[in-house]
DNA sequence: CAGACGTGGGG
DNA sequence: TCCCCAAGTCT
C-alpha cells in the first residue's frame, strides 16, 4: 500500500468508525456556529467531562452572540469560574462583540475572519470552520498530533510549535471529500477514547491494520514529547481580615495576567520560605507589604491554615493569617505599624463602613487606584456572587461555613 | 521560540 | 503520592 492509499484508507476507516457511533455531547446536538465556537474555546486544554456542565450553563445564560456581547463581564467570568484560563472568557466576549458589530451577530464563514477573532488560533479556527461550515480545514490539537505520530510513526517532538505546522499539512491531506467536520471530530474522538496517551487500545482501533507505529511496536513510546518545566514555587502570605459585622476584606485582581479580574484575599509574596514560615516575620512582612504597596492596613495575628495551589507554571504555598480590628496587637507587630495607628484604628472601628486607609497614595497600586472599588468588605451572599480562583474560593467557603 | 496562562482527573 | 496531561492561544 503506497502513501496515497494509506492516507485515503485512514480517512475512510476513521470516518466510518465515527459515524457508526460517537459520544452524545451537548454541542453536537446543534449546528449553531456560536455553540460550536463556545464549546471549542471551553475545550482548549480542558477535558470534555469538565466542559459539559459549564457549556450548558453558559449557552443557557448567553444563548446568542448578542446575548454574550451585551452581558456584563462579571457575569461571564462567574460562569467561567473554576474552568481556568480565564483570558479565554474575556477573549470570547471581546470576539462576540466584534462578531455582533462587524458580522451582524453571525459567526463569519470565512477562514481569515474566523482566524482573526480573539482567542481563536489555528486549532479552533479549523474546528469551527470544519464542524460548523463544512470547510476542509485541519483542526490539529494534542489528540490529533498523538494519533498522527503513531499512525505514521513520526518522531517529531509534539511540544515544539513547528511540529504542529507539519501536522496540519498532513491532516489537511487526510480529510475525506465533503466530510471535514466529522473527520476532524473522529480524529479527536479516536485520540480521546482509543488512541490514548498511555496504554492505547489498539485492539479495538479502527485503523490498527495499517498503523505504522503499532506495526513497529512503538505505540507506547510515541508521540515524542519533551517535558515541561516544573512549576516555580512561590510562598505567599494572605490575610483573612474580618470586620466586627462579619464582613471579610477582599480585592479584585488586575485586568491583565494571572487570574485577571477574579477576586481574592489580599496577599503578598514572601521574600523567602523562612520568612513565610516564621510566626513572627511572616505576619510582619504581610502587614508591612500590604501597607507599602497597597495602602491597606491590617494586623495579622492568627495562623488560620495553609493552602496549596498548582498552576502550570507556578506552585503557590499560601499561608492564611487571620486579622480583626479588635484584636490585640501582638509584640511582633509593634514595630511595623508605627506609621498608621490612627488609620488602622479608624478602619477597624466597630460596624463602621469600609473607609480603607489608603495611606500611600503616591505609590503604584498594582491592584488599581485607591477608590476604584477594587477592595470590598463582603458578606456570604456577595462571596457567592463574585468569581474566585479555586484556591481562594475554598478558603473563603471554609470561613463562611464555620462563621 | 519560550514562557505565561488553571484546574481536575487518571494511572 | 506524584506526575502527566486535556479539543491551545497570546506575547
Amino acid at each position: 500500500m503506497d502513501e496515497t492509499e494509506l492516507k485515503r484508507f485512514f480517512g475512510r476507516e476513521l470516518l466510518d468508525w465515527y459515524r457508526r457511533g460517537n459520544r452524545d455531547l451537548p454541542w453536537r446536538r446543534s449546528r449553531d456556529p456560536y455553540y460550536i465556537w463556545v464549546s471549542e474555546i471551553m475545550l482548549q486544554q480542558t477535558r470534555v467531562e469538565t466542559v459539559i456542565p459549564y457549556f450548558n450553563r453558559f449557552v443557557e445564560r448567553f444563548p446568542t452572540v448578542r446575548a454574550l456581547a451585551e452581558a456584563p463581564e462579571e457575569d461571564v467570568l462567574k460562569l467561567w469560574e473554576g474552568l481556568g484560563y480565564y483570558s479565554r472568557a474575556r477573549n470570547l466576549q471581546a470576539a462576540a462583540r466584534e462578531v455582533a458589530e462587524r458580522y451582524d451577530g453571525r459567526v463569519p464563514n470565512d477562514v481569515e475572519a474566523v482566524r482573526g477573532l480573539k482567542g481563536v488560533g489555528p486549532y479552533t479556527a479549523g474546528a469551527i470552520l470544519s464542524i460548523a461550515f463544512g470547510r476542509p480545514e485541519p483542526a490539529v490539537d494534542g489528540n490529533v498530533m498523538r494519533v498522527l505520530s503513531r499512525y505514521f510513526c513520526l518522531d517529531e517532538d509534539i511540544a515544539r510549535p513547528a511540529t504542529r505546522t507539519g501536522m496540519e499539512k498532513l491532516a489537511r491531506e487526510l480529510i475525506p471529500e465533503g466530510a471535514a467536520g466529522d473527520f476532524n471530530q473522529a480524529l479527536m474522538e479516536l485520540g480521546a477514547l482509543v488512541c490514548t496517551p498511555r496504554s492505547p487500545h489498539c485492539l479495538t482501533c479502527p485503523v490498527m491494520a495499517h498503523c505504522e507505529g503499532r506495526i513497529a511496536g512503538r505505540e507506547e513510546e510515541l508521540p515524542v514529547k519533551s517535558k515541561a518545566k516544573p512549576p516555580k514555587p512561590q510562598h505567599r502570605l494572605a490575610v483573612l481580615a474580618v470586620r466586627a459585622d462579619g464582613r471579610v476584606l477582599v480585592r479584585r485582581r488586575p485586568a491583565q495576567g494571572l487570574l485577571a479580574r477574579l477576586w481574592e484575599l489580599p496577599h503578598v509574596e514572601a521574600p523567602s520560605e523562612s520568612v513565610w514560615d516564621s510566626p513572627e516575620a511572616g505576619p510582619s512582612w504581610l502587614a508591612e507589604t500590604l501597607v507599602l504597596e497597597e495602602g491597606v492596613r491590617v494586623r495579622p495575628n492568627r495562623h488560620l491554615g495553609d493552602a496549596e495551589h498548582v498552576f502550570t507554571h507556578l506552585h503557590w504555598y499560601v499561608r492564611v493569617w487571620g486579622a480583626s480590628g479588635a484584636s490585640l496587637e501582638a509584640p511582633a507587630q509593634r514595630d511595623l505599624a508605627a506609621a498608621g495607628e490612627a488609620a488602622a484604628a479608624s478602619a477597624s472601628a466597630e460596624g463602621q463602613e469600609a473607609a480603607l486607609p489608603f495611606a500611600v497614595r503616591e505609590a503604584a497600586f498594582p491592584w488599581g487606584e485607591a477608590g476604584e472599588d477594587n477592595y470590598r468588605w463582603i458578606d456570604r451572599a456577595e462571596f457567592e456572587a463574585l468569581a474566585w480562583p479555586n484556591v481562594f474560593r475554598k478558603i473563603l467557603a471554609a470561613h463562611f461555613e464555620s462563621s
